[in-house]
Parts: structure tokens; sequence; C-alpha cells
RNA sequence: GGUCCGUUCGUCUAGCCAGGUCAGGACGCCAGGUUUUCAUCCUGGUAACACGGGUUCAAAUCCCGUACGGACUACCA
């Protein structure tokens, strides 16, 4: 393996279900690294035990199976540089840690958690901000400003500390991100961030940083929030000798209206999903709804999110993962956040409705048609499926469209017996079953030329008799072409309901 | 409050880096056409460079400022 190998990774923390700005990072990864021929990784950030949640890292693993994203390497893959899960990584991040103490780059704190709230309220009091930097640290409980003895005997008593790092004094930190170009930040307004928790496991940043570089990680893809600490990064990678990778932080995704990023009430206040996957809180107990349970089409899904934030450069809209695959470039992921648009996601999904073909669509359809207590041909419920797509966003949305086709008619929309079921139609309707019963060719096309000669002759208003017609058949003045639905449902039910139709509608007066 | 990031139609965005087009496309919405139904589809329309300076013959594009928005500011990631 080169130097130069693309590696990039996404790495959740488990705990809760994954938000559709994470499927959107983890995509963008995925992407890249497929452009470039490199490898995609899945490393699992537990290194909080206090925020584990049962069950969310199996959610992660799911959700990015339906969606289509896979991993090369990461916790189910295995892998080179394993293990993938930090927690189980444990053991190495103090060495690290200590080298970094070693090297004078960072130092141990005794301060309690409480001592530093106590000293963060005084100081809100003055309306300051209290920062464990150059000019406090000297006045705390560290090993900077204690002797070495007294150092040395704290750590001798078993008190329990952090190690954290020693922000360099008067020092311009300059990064580069592909996204946002060229960032400068002095270490000045830094704070002596946390890199070893006293419980034994690293803090994020040092996590982060180690495992990147031993998992040679060659460009770090995450979201805009760590941005703020990017500085803290490059400085970590200074400090320890190591090269940097190349960094992109994507923008947010942002709630549909108002202002702020998505969040999960916003799903719940507007009616859509915030998950992949449908999730249910194992403490709570509440079930917040997903992608997939709404009838969305992973390809639809990935697309739309694929959208919110990079474009091809040119003006097609519809991609296959591997199509997007090959488009994609960091460069032309915006920089500004992008607001959520539920409409939109719906679009999309009918553009895959539209571009499945009727037997995959059809097999979708079957349970819900069970669901309705019929029982079907799946070659006819492919026939209805072409039919009626077009019509629909959604698989679950079809037998809204399709029911005519399974059972006949079981009431007439009172508003189109109304405006079309006038005094002749019981006449016409009944002359029209004569003519329908005695035709020998019950394809569509045949049925629609018999059928409209007959009222050319007849001087009836074509308007009148199809609609009507279509009453008897569909139930309302909805559907596809009507000599379509008849030559599919068959000449012996489009009588039967013919017949049905005017014992139920009756003469009108 | 501090630090950093951002700002083109209602929304997603192209155009910006390498200044010169009636600022283009998509979703939505509106109108017309097709479908003697509804939906699809087709055609057309609606609608934007946050503001103020500067540089220039010329600024959405380059520079500065302002406003607004966002993220971060934990022994969380």
């Amino acid at each position: 393996m080169s130097e130069h190998d693309i590696r990039v990774r996404f790495a959740p923390s488990p705990t809760g279900p994954l938000h559709i700005g994470g499927v959107r990072t983890a995509l963008y990864n995925y992407l890249f690294a497929r452009k470039n021929g490199g490898k995609f990784i899945l490393r699992i950030e537990d290194t909080d035990q206090t925020r584990f949640v049962p069950g969310a890292e199996d959610y992660i693993i799911r959700a990015f199976d339906w969606c289509g994203i896979e991993f090369d390497e990461g916790v189910t893959k295995g892998g080179d540089y394993g293990p993938y899960k930090q927690s189980e990584r444990k053991a190495m991040y103090k060495e690290y840690a200590d080298r970094l103490m070693v090297s004078g780059h960072a130092y141990y704190a005794f301060d309690t958690a409480e001592e530093l709230t106590e000293l963060r309220k005084k100081f809100e009091a003055k309306k300051e901000t209290f920062t464990y930097n150059a000019a406090e640290r000297k006045r705390l409980k560290n090993s900077l400003a204690l002797t070495e003895a007294e150092t040395q005997k704290l750590l001798e008593a078993n008190t329990p500390f952090v190690i954290r790092f020693k922000m360099p004094e008067d020092q311009t930190v300059r990064m580069d991100d592909l996204i946002r170009g060229t960032i400068e930040v002095q270490a000045n307004v830094l704070d002596d961030k946390v890199l070893f928790k006293s419980d034994g496991m690293p803090t994020y940043h040092l996590a982060n940083v180690v495992d990147d570089h031993l998992m040679k990680i060659s460009h770090v893809i995450r979201g805009e929030e760590w941005l703020p600490s990017l500085p803290l990064h490059v400085l970590l990678y200074d400090a320890f000798g190591w090269e940097t990778p190349q960094f992109a932080h994507l923008p947010l995704l942002l709630k549909p209206d108002g202002k702020g990023k998505l969040s999960k009430r916003d799903g719940d206040r507007l009616g859509f999903p915030v998950f992949p996957l449908q999730w249910t809180d194992p403490k709570t107990g509440e079930t917040t709804r997903g992608y997939r349970e709404d009838g969305y089409f992973p390809e639809a899904f990935i697309n739309m999110l694929a959208l919110l934030g990079w474009n091809p450069g040119d003006e097609r809209e519809i991609f296959s993962l591997d199509e997007m695959s090959a488009a994609f470039s960091i460069e032309r992921v915006g920089k500004s956040g992008s607001r959520f648009n539920p409409e939109k996601a719906k679009w999309f999904n009918h553009q895959y409705m539209l571009k499945k073909s009727n037997k995959e669509l059809a097999g979708q359809f079957l349970p819900f048609i069970k669901k309705e207590g019929v029982i079907a041909d799946i070659d006819y419920i492919e026939k209805v499926v072409g039919l009626v797509k077009e019509r629909a966003h959604f698989v679950h949305e079809l037998w809204d469209q399709a029911d005519f086709f399974f059972k006949a008619p079981s009431e007439f929309d009172p508003k189109a017996v109304k405006k079309r079921w006038k005094q002749v139609s019981y006449d016409q309707m009944t002359e029209l079953k004569t003519l329908l019963s005695g035709l020998d060719n019950f394809s569509s096309g045949n049925a629609e030329s018999v059928v409209k000669k007959w009222i050319e002759e007849k001087e009836y208003s074509m308007g009148a008799v199809l609609n009507a017609f279509r009453l008897l058949i569909v139930g309302a003045l909805k559907g596809p072409h009507l000599f379509d639905i008849i030559a599919l449902i068959g000449q012996e039910e489009t009588l039967r309901r013919i017949e049905i139709g005017l014992y139920e509608l009756g003469r009108k007066e």
C-alpha cells in the first residue's frame, strides 16, 4: 500500500439513531472513496461510556445496509487496522497521551469537575468566560503549576487526573479545508482541551487523531460542527510529529422552516422522518418514524440526500449510487447549510417509482394487497402497477389508485353519481352491456373502437356515456384509461360490474 | 459574550476561483394544452444576487465594512 492511498472514515458515536445529516456525511465519504478508488472505513467512537445506548450501533449498521452504502473496513467487515471500535483500543490511547507528556505537549490536571463548574459560575457572574488556558492554568491544580514533588504525591495517592493539551502561546494555526479554503486562528484564544479522561478513556480529540493516523486516513470529511476543534487537531498532529490528513467540513442540514439545524422535533412537527429507519428508544419506549417505514425507496432517499449540499455541475438530478460515485467531487460541495425540503423528497421517490420495473413494484405492492384480504396473481398485479404507478409517490399509495382492479366498487362516489348518472344513463349502460357481451376481442383497443363507434352512431354524448361507464367500473371518476381497465379485469367482470351498478344506481327519475 | 463559518428565486442550486450572458435548471405555485375522468405528461408564467462602500470601462463574481444566520465554547462526540 502506498502512502498516497485514499482512505476515509465515518466515525459515529453509538448514542442513538443516526440522523440523516450523519447519513449524508457518511454518503459523501463513501462517494469520495469510490470516486478515487479509495477505502471507506466504519469506526465506532464509543469513548463516552455514560452515553452508551443499547442497539444504537446495530441501528447504524442496519441503516447503512438499507441505504446500500458499503464499507470496505470496519466493525462488521474487519480489516488490517482494527480493532475498529474505540473501546477495544482503550489500552493504546494512554500510551499516546504519555508521549505528549514526555514531549511537554501535555500535562496532568487534578481539578475536579465540580471545581471547574464552580469556577465557570464565578466567571459567568462577572460576565466573563472561564477558559482553561495559559493565563489560568498557572493558578489551577495541575502539573504545570504544582512542583514536581507535589504532582508526584498526588499521583501516588491515586488522585483522579486528566491529561490536558498544553496549548502553545502566540502561535498562528494555519489550516486548509477542502471546502472552505485556508483558515487561520490564534492559538491564544484556544483552551487546554482534555485529551485523556479520569475514567481512563481518551476524549474524542485524542482518539480521533490517534486512530486517523494509525488507520492511515488520508481525508477527514466530517460535519461543520467540528470546525472549531480543527486547530486543536492540527496542533495534535504537529505535536506527535505526524502528517495531517486533508480536511473537509461539510455544511449543516437546516430545518425546513424557521431557523437552525434540522432536529428530530422538526420531523415530528412537520410530519417527515429525520432518521433512515424507525427507532424505538430502549429507555422510554418511544418510537420515531424512519424513511424506510414511511415508504421511501433507499435509492430515492440517498439521491435526495446527496443533492442537499452537492451538485454535479450539470443539470442531472436522478443518480444511482454508481453514477453519483462517478460524478462526485468534494470541490462541488457547497459551503452553506441546506434547508431540508420534504416536498422534494416526495418528488424524488416518485421519480424512482416511475423508474422501477413493474415486477419489482408488484413484489412490494403484494403485502398491501394481502392486507386488504385480496388474493391476486402476481402477473396481474404487475400489469395493474404498470397502469397506476405514475399516479402515486409511494408503494403504499398504490392501493388507493388501484383498488378497483381487485374488487368491484362497493360504493359509488356520491358527487360523481350526481354529476354523471343521468336519466339516460340507465338505458345507455344497458345497451352498452349488450354491446360488450357480444364482443369476441376484448382488447383495450378493440373495445374502445367498438364502443366509440356505437356512441357516434347513436349520437350519444361521448362524455356522458364514458363517464357513466367509468362510474360503474371504478366507482368514482378516477383511474387510468377506461378501456385499459376493462381489458385487464376482463369481459366477464366488466359485464358483472355494469349489472351491479345498474342495480345499485337504478334508473334516475 | 468570545472564536470560527456562512449569505443567489419560497426551497435545492448553476454561475464566483480565472469580472462582461435578458442571472440558468429543478421542486413548489399559477395558467394553458393533452387525457372526453383523475393523475402523469407537455408548454408558458411567477420569483433571487442580504445591505453599504471601494477597485474597475464593467462586479453576483475581487476587496473592506455592516446586518443577519449558524456552529462551537464539557473529563460529549
